[in-house]
DNA sequence: AATGAGTGTAAAGATTATGTAAACTTTCTC
DNA sequence: GAGAAAGTTTACATAATCTTTACACTCATT
């Protein structure tokens, strides 16, 4: 029903790196690894992942920090917490450095999988439906009505607009929006794509797409749903 | 209007249940409630509950063995189950136990609201037959009827059709039908094959296949079964 | 007023997903 | 084991969608 969930693995054991893309490709998520906090954010400047799983101990960075940094930087994006045995601090259990969920190596695999789908499952709330003044997203049954009215969306224009739901009020510039839907997908710096699919999603949406009430352009940054 | 639906609710902790009838009640349901296994088992002696909350952890009994239990003598009540957060596994978050869905505790009220409503609502008893303008799905007798006409499915098209009218309204994937129905077997993932049943059965229960009125596609994603 | 950067918009071209028939393979039935 | 039924793959047509391109418009800045 979903779709498959993309999932970043940092860790500096390969065997371990291995072993996990081997078991989550398995249960039917993507896996993108990266075994140092320098590659992981190389990866995280092209695209967002739907969980990142990260060991507290890396090469090149403290895990409580760099935890800090993705959860400042990519705001929804849940953490489950790698930890050894021995270095289970309060800060982790507490979950105080912003993790969603930690576990202690040497870990099952089950466990980890039920936590990153329990992870998941709880960022997404069940109903997912959402009415703003007339518009109505129903992300299950994947209809857009407005005014009752049926309206016709492209995937691209659906990916868009849920994006922009689920982020209202928040200005969303192009990088976010290319980092979320197009990911590792080719599309040049330069390329209008968004913009158009944008006027797009606009004609359908708005009443008068000239002045928008939806979707609403924020000069030299990006686009905002409104509040 | 519907009836005031009637849950059975199952823990061995006095103040979650107090919290939950409460709730529940203030919610419009009709709340029961038992604190262990063996009371439990006297209420649903006596009445067949519209859902059942199951705590994994009763003092008189596994929740996975109990939750098996009542799927098989009151088959179609669906259950949700509860559960601590250390003690996921993976067979509560697969909902292998049979379970139709399960929440993790400490939870949120209106995240449980939200899923015994949307619990309700997937529900729909297997034993009786379905009609949706038209087109009769008994699924007991394998049978399906179009304006009162026996139409002749294959096996696999039942199943693409059972699938698609027991998740009405909701976009299916072509994952998450390869998953239901073809399971661990092989299939490539470049396959066609669930297309072209798909056509086959729009040949069979359309009036205008090249215009359904029961199945229809969402470019990109999947199809749907008409509301 | 000219410039240039950023954005709006229509239309053309490229690409991809889906529809569909037909060939081929497997499974069932007798 | 032959024939029939069901399932799957293949190949191609077509429709749907995406991306690029080109140009117009706005609005600061010089």
């Amino acid at each position: 029903m979903d779709k498959k969930k993309k999932l970043l693995v940092i860790d500096d054991d390969p065997d371990i790196l291995k072993v996990l893309r081997a078991n989550l490709e398995l249960y039917g998520y993507t896996a993108v690894t990266a075994d140092s906090w320098t590659k992981a954010r190389a990866i995280l400047d092209d695209q967002v992942p739907d969980l990142i799983i990260l060991d507290l101990t890396l090469p090149d960075g403290d895990g409580l920090e760099i935890c800090r940094l993705i959860k400042e930087e990519n705001h929804r994006v849940p953490v489950i917490m790698l930890t050894a045995r021995d270095s289970i601090s309060d800060k982790v259990t507490g979950l105080e450095s912003g993790a969603d969920d930690y576990i202690v190596k040497p870990f099952e695999t089950l466990e980890l999988i039920a936590r990153i789908k329990a992870c998941l499952r709880r960022s997404v709330p069940v109903d997912k439906a959402l009415t703003i003044n007339g518009l109505e997203i129903d992300m299950k049954a994947h209809q857009v009505t407005l005014n009752g009215k049926n309206v016709e969306l492209t995937p691209k224009e659906f990916e868009l607009l849920s994006l922009f739901a689920s982020n209202r009020g928040e200005v969303i510039t192009r990088e976010f929006i290319r980092k979320k839907i197009w990911g590792d997908a080719k599309l040049y710096s330069w390329s209008r794509a968004i913009d158009v699919h944008l006027q797009h999603l606009r004609q359908k949406i708005e009443e008068n797409p000239s002045e928008p009430e939806f979707i609403i352009t924020v000069a030299g940054v990006g686009y905002k749903f409104r509040e």
